[in-house]
RNA sequence: GGCGGCAUAGCCAAGUGGCCCAAGGCGACGGUUUGCAAAACCGUUAUUCGUGGGUUCGACUCCCACUGCCGCCUCCA
């Protein structure tokens, strides 16, 4: 049982091995709760709560750190833009207190929908101020920093190996920049650690530091928070890929020079949802802007189980752009419906002794293992439920593949309808006396009477039953 | 403009030198079943992997060119 995932500091998949024998330090970098989550974004948690998944199934323990960006960063780089969190409040009347809390309990439900497991530790910017000025003051004790008239920011040409995560030419970067530098910045690469409070207002979140009042910058919260909660070697740090070039080259930037040695030993990106092509030729990443904003609420609205999304993001490898369509999504909703029913049926014949299927999970566990190579164990999964075996212990391989699929198999429930039981069984009676008397046209209309009710009759071997249309 | 990625059946999507005349799902079609259905099950659905060259005993898989699409370089999952 061999681990490889894809580390983008190598650009290469690697066998795995945690630090400590039997724990792994996950850091996943998480949401800025100044708005819903897309599924866009979603898709990243999605990755995340696989790859816990797979760590735990290949018998790690794992202590996974998540954090709550509830600062209100800037909505654009430099002095330019608007804070976010207040924006947020301002659009709903609320304070950024309240907007932040919202939002976040809005995340765990969404997360709760989608079967992810928690963190182990949820660890919100703004409950960690002193934390974040203590690293900065780290900084400025070794010489990394320096102070310019709107805020405390890191040198990056006092680190040699700046940008190695994406391996980015700084020269290139500078020539092919299409922002205008801040002024008050030495070099473009140059980020704020802390931004100080504009003279003329007062913001609505704003801490005193010994440079002044004002609010931490957005990369170090996450270097601070990892440190306190996993010590100052983590074995795995995730986020999304967009955060190759600028949040994750800054945070590795910040914390190898205040820890002084290499800081993350695997970083895992997950790829973008974008949003296919429809006939005005919009498309691409899904953002607020352009290309729709899809929330599990919105999925949820035209009927879809947030489940169904789940599945459709495991039949996609995470490094690997998936295309969103509903037509795509619809197959997704239709392979998990038809899941769910086998699932169901195989549970009557499960009695909870039967052991899971050997030569099933060992390929379903060797998909997982290599980089979390979802589609392929899928794929065994469906494969394995053809091969000739008792319902139970096919149940049981489902159970235990679930473990990692998280597509919540154990829970499946028949769906209830608005009518009882014994209601349904009445016309189920009245239609089998019906039929026995050859009227099929009456048979037909209480059928048909049913079906209005949203329910279908199905006849089989063993007799009539009912389900959810 | 610079950098990176992708292009596999109607659709989504694995595979990345011989096990591939290419996994799995969705859809479609045919069959079993049914009073008719539905569901389920069985079968069929790419001799071929964007196009053109090259390397190799052998390429979907490596190299080059071309075409198309996407992402990043700016807050961003």
């Amino acid at each position: 049982m061999a681990l490889s995932l894809y580390n983008t500091l190598t650009r290469h998949s690697d066998p795995f091995t945690p630090i400590e024998d039997a724990l792994v330090r996950l850091y996943t970098c998480g949401p800025t709760v100044y708005n819903f989550a897309h599924i866009g974004n979603l898709r990243t948690y999605v990755f995340e709560d696989i790859l816990k998944r797979v760590l735990r199934a290949s018998g790690l323990a794992v202590r996974h750190v998540m954090n709550v960006t509830d600062v209100g960063h800037l909505t654009s780089d430099a002095d330019a833009g608007e804070d976010k969190m207040a924006l947020g409040a301002a659009r709903e009347g609320k304070s950024v207190w309240e907007i932040a809390d919202f939002y976040w309990q809005a995340f765990r439900a969404d997360m709760q929908r989608l079967n992810l497991q928690e963190p182990d530790v949820w660890c919100k910017a703004t409950d960690h101020i002193p934390e974040q000025i203590a690293l900065i003051r780290t900084l400025e004790e070794k010489g990394f920093t320096y102070v310019a008239d709107d805020g405390v920011y890191f040198d990056t040409s006092k680190l040699s190996d700046y940008g190695k995560l994406a391996r980015q030419d700084l020269k290139a970067l500078k020539a092919g920049a299409r922002v205008e530098m801040s002024q008050s910045k030495r070099n473009p690469p140059d980020f704020a650690l802390w931004k100080f409070s504009p003279k003329d207002k007062q913001r609505l979140m704003e801490w005193p530091s010994p440079w002044g009042v004002g609010f931490p910058g957005w990369h170090i919260e996450c270097s601070a928070m990892a440190v306190k909660y996993l010590g100052e070697r983590v074995d795995i740090h995730c986020g999304g890929i967009d955060h190759i070039p600028v949040h994750h080259t800054n945070e590795i930037a910040q914390a190898e020079a205040a820890l002084g040695h290499q800081w993350v030993n695997w970083w895992l990106h997950g790829e973008f949802l974008v949003m296919a092509k429809d006939e005005s030729g919009a498309g691409g990443k899904m953002s607020k802007s352009s290309g729709g904003f899809l929330t599990i609420a919105t999925l949820v609205e035209k009927g879809y189980d947030p489940l169904a999304y789940r599945y459709f993001c495991l039949n996609a490898h995470y490094r690997q752009q998936l295309a969103f369509s509903w037509e795509g999504l619809d197959a997704a909703a239709h392979a998990f419906a038809h899941l769910k029913k086998t699932a169901l049926e195989l549970r009557k014949g499960y009695t909870g002794r039967e052991k899971p299927l050997a030569a099933a999970m060992e390929e379903f566990l060797t998909a997982c293992q290599d980089d979390l190579n979802m589609p392929r164990a899928l794929a065994s999964a469906w494969t394995m439920l053809r091969t000739p075996a008792s319902p139970g212990e096919l149940y049981a391989t489902l159970l235990a593949m679930d473990e990692v699929l998280g597509l919540g198999i154990a829970a499946m429930q028949e769906e209830s309808v608005g009518l009882s039981e014994a209601e349904i069984q009445q016309y189920i009676a009245a239609r089998q006396a019906a039929r026995k008397a050859k009227d099929f046209d009456q048979a037909d209309a209480i059928r048909k009477e049913l079906v209005a009710k949203g329910i279908v009759l199905e006849d089989g071997p063993a007799g009539t039953i009912w389900r959810k249309a």
